[in-house]
DNA sequence: TATTGTTATACTCTATAACTATA
DNA sequence: TATAGTTATAGAGTATAACAATA
């Protein structure tokens, strides 16, 4: 037997004393059934993506009713922010590598939210524009988030504390 | 022309307005190349997606010499911190599906990190446990987590903001 | 019949190379 | 030659259905 495979015996033989005082229920302080987090709760990366995943879900709940997901909104609002920018610069500050942004304009393009026109100064540019149902949706979208999903966070962490945790996120994306 | 193109067409005229001031760069206030954020980062979910991504990025960084993701890393803590359980309870902990949790393990198990044992008890269930060496790597891990990772966050926002905002994410992903 | 681990599969995100039309 | 938009494609991550072994 190889030395590893002996210490594998014997993280065998603890896991088994383990599930089997488990199967008794002979543990005082084992609820029974939860796994204990232990260090896991203190990892930032772990409760960023778990806090991520419930921000985006409630924000899709939120924004059931206009079918705008996290990153369709964020390009309707840079769009709205940036008249006159062309593609590559909206996907580049948006993070988005330009060939899969190609789908995503096709998306909002056909739902008429927003439109592509080809440059008089640089004919190889698309200029990003708002349509005019573009401009009302995003109004709506922006009256959802701040009724429902902003005010869901405020009930849950207080002003004060939502806009520490922004600036701190904000220190991460820019700084880390 | 419908009442939507026509709306276009005026979006277009604004933007083909704000694209040739540009061009001229005679806008005062106008960097000329960046583009304005505007509300998106004041957009929780924004902020903590891009946070998120720096901070996996530099996790695996610090783990380039061990080949951990932070997947992959939890699974380890997790497993270490709960020996005897099974796939199921092991997956559905940190949120993976049973499925996608197979090739997970597989890929774990082949570098010898970790190992299934069928269960006594119940001969379905594969328990869990670490092998010697995936408790030697576990533990240079968490050195190089504290040493790189977590001392560069420490360093960005202080041992205080730290604990304030790992307490604020916890408190979105339990509650939210 | 229900559950564990597994396979197959599909859909979304993300990433890279290469094409076209313009410059 | 270099750049903007695009296509094709490949790889992760994530989701569901269904199967074999076991309870």
């Amino acid at each position: 037997m190889t030395v590893s495979k002996a210490a594998e015996k014997s993280a065998e033989a603890t896991a088994k004393g383990a599930e089997a005082a488990r199967a008794r229920k002979d543990a005082p302080d084992d609820a029974g059934e939860a796994l204990q987090l232990g260090e896991l709760s203190e990892q930032l990366g772990y409760v960023l993506k778990r806090a991520q995943l419930k921000v985006f879900e409630n924000f899709l709940h939120c924004m059931a009713s206009l079918q705008l997901t996290p990153a369709q909104f964020s390009v309707l609002l840079l769009v709205e922010k940036n008249p006159g920018r062309n593609q590559t610069e909206v996907a580049s500050t948006l993070g988005i590598l330009r060939p899969n942004f190609v789908a995503m304009l096709d998306n909002l393009e056909s739902r008429d939210l927003c439109a592509r026109i080809r440059s008089t100064n640089d004919r190889r540019s698309h200029i990003l524009v708002l349509t005019d149902k573009g401009k009302a949706v995003l109004s709506r979208a922006k009256k959802l988030v701040a009724t429902k999903h902003e005010a869901r966070l405020n009930e849950l962490l207080g002003g004060a504390n939502r806009e520490a945790l922004i600036a701190m996120l904000s220190k991460i994306a820019n700084e880390f």
